[in-house]
DNA sequence: GGCGTTGGGTGACAATATCACTGAAGGGCC
DNA sequence: GGCCCTTCAGTGATATTGTCACCCAACGCC
């Protein structure tokens, strides 16, 4: 039933043809994964396209030193682009793919994908838009790791992350992987926030007090 | 004359059945570019697709702060496509395009590469596999800025940009725009590889004295 | 030669990263 | 409850990198 109609939620995908979404439909596979599952990375090369019907995924990379700093997120209505360059390429994908919450996606084989590529104007604008957001996110990620403050950047990852409320469960590790630093450097951060009003925290919890002053510190690029 | 053979230079192109190799060269515009021009960049949105023949074109992204770091590089052979894409993108594309040295191209215009997509599997191919190339370049890039020494970075780039002989014309200045840090790191960067012989300075050039080390210290990731 | 512009050097200081610890908080187990 | 173990967080010392405010030298131009 409802699988039939996951295709209307994508954008560049609800304008098909009708015959074109019939087969679409008939050659992907609705998958299930839990949290925490690693859906593509290194030594996991997928040749599937993936469709985020629910939830999100994190991308992110890991150094040879083994520090970690997230790249950017694909949420639900987005689609898993880069790595289908990446397939192409066959150069070792450094990236990884982690489930953040379990998430329900479409994916769609190869073949498909090369089928729609080539028969509808729709889904290339579709794919290459998705293309330029995670380019714009890289450029972005770029400009923030080489010219921007820590304290900027994390009071405006804290945000991005709180989005849902005022509660944020998370440890400092976690955050430090979040921005490419290191946990005492955020530690530190986080801890002239607390004198400053601006959070309370407590093990593995982060509170949001006074939003504004957060946001007006993030802003201050 | 030699126009009409620019095609076969290109790895996914020569494939290309006849009649389309026809209708591209037809369509498309070979240009010639100064050194030092802007090809793209904030406000100056093309529409083209270009395909080098001939020179170097530099990535580079401008902080607001002021300050550059260099993406990566377009050579002769390859093509510019992370602008098709943001072209696409009604985000403003922060990035900026400049050529290093004269540059001979051809420009296809979006109606031209939008057939090509549609009807070439190989001409699909070359372009993902162009983006594959330069989305592992940006991740690169991220890896470096977050995680690298500046000393490390800077014997790599020394290398890189010393391919042709061991002189090398460039300011501090420039130096520190390609690893988006700031002169003064250069310099002292710098001096420090001349008290160890690893280079000669003069104004405006460096010469390499002791490529072995400074590869040495390059790889020393 | 004088003069302005650009390239480069340097010291002081600020921000961030690294290292080597410490102790506190929570879970599991008896 | 008390013990143990693991994870999380705090901290001082030090290294690296970035910022600021200068200075001076080299070169081009007149």
């Amino acid at each position: 039933m409802a699988d039939k109609v996951w295709i209307e939620r994508f954008h560049g995908l609800s304008s098909l043809p009708d015959a074109v979404k019939a087969q679409l439909v008939a050659e992907s596979a609705v998958m299930k994964v839990p949290a925490g599952t690693a859906v593509f990375g290194p030594g996991a090369v997928p040749d599937n396209l993936l469709f985020l019907l629910n939830g999100r995924v994190r991308v992110q990379q890991t150094s040879e030193s083994g520090r970690d700093i997230v790249l950017y997120r694909v949420e639900a209505g987005e689609s898993c682009v880069l790595t289908t360059a990446c397939m192409l390429a066959h150069e070792p994908y450094s990236a990884e793919g982690v489930t953040e919450t379990d998430v329900t996606a479409v994916a769609i084989p190869r073949g498909a994908f090369d089928r729609l590529m080539a028969s509808s104007q729709d889904f290339r604008d579709f794919v290459l838009t998705a293309y330029a957001r995670r380019i714009t996110d890289l450029f972005r990620v770029i400009d923030d790791v080489a010219f921007g403050r820590i304290d900027v950047r994390l009071a405006g990852r804290l945000l991005a992350l709180a989005s849902d409320g005022d509660e944020l469960a998370t440890t400092h590790q976690q955050l430090a992987a979040e921005l490419g630093t290191a946990r005492e450097v955020i530690s530190r951060v986080l801890h002239d926030f607390q004198k400053r009003g601006f959070i309370a925290q407590s093990r593995g919890r982060i509170t949001l007090l006074d939003r504004d002053k957060i946001a007006k510190l993030a802003e201050s690029a």
